[in-house]
DNA sequence: GCCAACGTTGGC
DNA sequence: GCCAACGTTGGC
């Protein structure tokens, strides 16, 4: 049992899409390290839900990891946005999981909030130069998180 | 819109 | 394998 963070924009995807679907493809992941992770995560994993590139970026809620990794389908369609030419048919680069809605938060956690708490210094997410769009969360980390959440 | 940081590409 | 050029991410 895992903990994960997972990125997304949330003028294309966000919590409120996520909670209205249930379940849904996470894809889109066109990086290596992202993908790895993707396909270390096992169903039953919990993950963060992160808006970024937004007016307000920060923790939105929680979701479930559904389905383990299996093939993201926009990597062969020469309509989706996350098309790759290069990828393998029979050895797709890019996988996606199924999350499911967890909860949405009371109020959004800001990043501005996460970087004063000292018990998140280490997060991935508020490492200099971190642009990863997946990566993994301590239990400890989860705990102090979810705990932030609900006061 | 700016810019720092990082990843990828491709020539050599 | 090196590395410059370019593209992307994402906060501000």
């Amino acid at each position: 049992m895992a903990y994960w963070l997972l990125k997304s924009e949330p003028s294309v995807f966000s919590i409120d899409d996520l909670a209205q679907r249930k379940v849904s493809l996470w894809d889109g992941v066109r990086n290596y390290q992202a993908r790895n992770f993707l396909r270390a995560m096992q169903a039953g994993d919990e993950a963060l839900f992160y808006h970024s590139s937004c007016p307000e970026p920060g923790i939105a809620g929680t979701m479930t990891i559904a389905r383990t990794a299996y093939p993201d389908p926009g990597q062969f369609n020469p309509d989706s946005p996350y098309f790759d030419p290069k990828s393998p048919a029979d050895q797709p680069r890019w996988d996606g999981v199924d999350v499911r809605f967890g909860e949405k938060f009371a109020q959004l956690l800001p990043l501005a909030v996460l970087r004063t708490i000292p018990a998140l210094a280490g997060l991935a997410l508020l490492q200099k130069g971190s642009r990863l769009s997946v990566m993994p969360v301590t239990a400890a980390e989860w705990k102090t998180i979810l705990k932030l959440a609900t006061r």
